[in-house]
RNA sequence: GGCGAGGUAGCUCAGUCGGUAGAGCACACGGCUGAAAACCGUGGUGUCGCCGGUUCGAUUCCGGCCCUCGCCA
């Protein structure tokens, strides 16, 4: 151990296979932590190798079965409980994901607008699909303008969300704002996109390897919910032959990443870090950063 | 070698009764607040296999050639 940095809270954001875990895990060799998942599908057990679950003590990992709607509000409170209970036990929070909304709500307040009530959500998407898109849209504009003006009625989610939520107040600037509950430190691990591609392929075949087909088929005898479902690969390694399904998921991957890479340039304070060197120097300097930030004066990190 | 089908965007393909072309996926950019590995929006990136003929004009019609696939030898 190298000693700790308490009191405050780590991030480690990248693109799938940039080696986020392998530095997490340096981490917590250096100084007493514990690591949060911020990931929408590793939250599911029943599909590790698909989902790239490590096997490494984590919190928010396999904690749902596949069959539990996923919610954004319950992963908030489930992971913002687990960093309070970290600090409050004198360790270090690294909070570790590839999903940003996630890592948004972990780390920040973002005031997340009640769950809807139960059935409401039923009657606006049956209003949406038989009236049309246009027609909500409209009723949308009527009951909250400024929410329709920021949707596009082809957007069913959110116009049936809008709808859900008409009348009730909002705060809806939270998201890109560089708030955190906690003193903060964000770190973006940048992998040049040939090496990340061959990185994705290598680990795309390892999983085929590992059995990832025979995990898929078993996870499907039971039930899946509508979330859970949208693991990638999920259906086209049940569907497909395995070379197909092999290149789906590659490609698929590749996509994800590039929506990662997206995410690294929006997320408020990040600080980014060449990854192309070993994960204990990573760490190394990730933990330079850190105490530097902690000889400031008392107030916000990040 | 014979017969058949085909060669158009990065990929799979549509189309043009002759006026230089468009879908899906991919890609790029943008949005996003209780589904985010999701969802939505905007953008066409092209020697239409090659050479010649007919034509004011050919990716389209005609001839030849090259290549791919299938069947038969």
């Amino acid at each position: 151990m190298l000693g700790s940095v308490p009191d405050l809270v780590l991030a480690i954001f990248g693109p799938t296979a940039s080696g986020k875990t392998a530095v997490a895990e340096a981490l917590a060799d250096r100084i007493p932590a514990e690591i949060v998942s911020a990931d929408s599908m590793q939250v599911y057990r029943g599909l590790p190798i698909l989902t790239n679950q490590s096997g490494l003590p984590m919190r928010l990992v396999g904690v749902w079965p596949l069959d539990h709607e996923a919610s954004l509000g319950e992963y908030q409170q489930l992971a913002q409980a687990a960093i309070d209970e970290i600090l409050a036990a004198g360790g270090t929070p690294v909070v570790v994901g590839g999903t940003g909304l996630y890592l948004r709500a972990a780390l920040a307040d973002l005031r997340l607008p009640p769950a809807p009530e139960p059935g409401t959500r039923e009657r606006w998407e049956k209003l949406y699909d038989s009236e049309g898109a246009q027609h909500a849209h409209a009723l949308l504009a009527e009951l909250d303008p400024r929410a329709a003006a920021a949707v596009h009625p082809n957007d069913r989610r959110r116009v049936v969300r809008g709808l859900e939520l008409a009348g009730k107040q909002r705060e809806r600037d939270r998201l890109w704002k560089d708030e955190t509950r906690h003193p903060t430190l964000v770190f973006g691990l940048e992998v040049p996109k040939d090496e990340l591609h061959r990185r994705i392929e290598t680990r795309a075949n390892a999983m085929f390897q590992a059995g990832v087909v025979e995990e898929v088929r078993r996870a499907l005898t039971g039930d899946v919910s509508s979330t859970a479902r949208h693991a990638m690969g999920l259906r086209e390694i049940a569907e497909l032959p395995e070379a197909a399904a092999r290149d789906v998921v590659i490609a698929r991957t590749k996509r994800y990443a590039a929506y990662q890479r997206k995410w690294m340039r929006r997320i408020p304070g990040l600080v980014s870090l060449p990854a192309n060197r070993p994960p204990g120097e990573i760490a190394d300097a990730i933990l330079e950063v850190a105490r530097a930030r902690q000889r400031l004066p008392a107030g916000r990190a990040g």
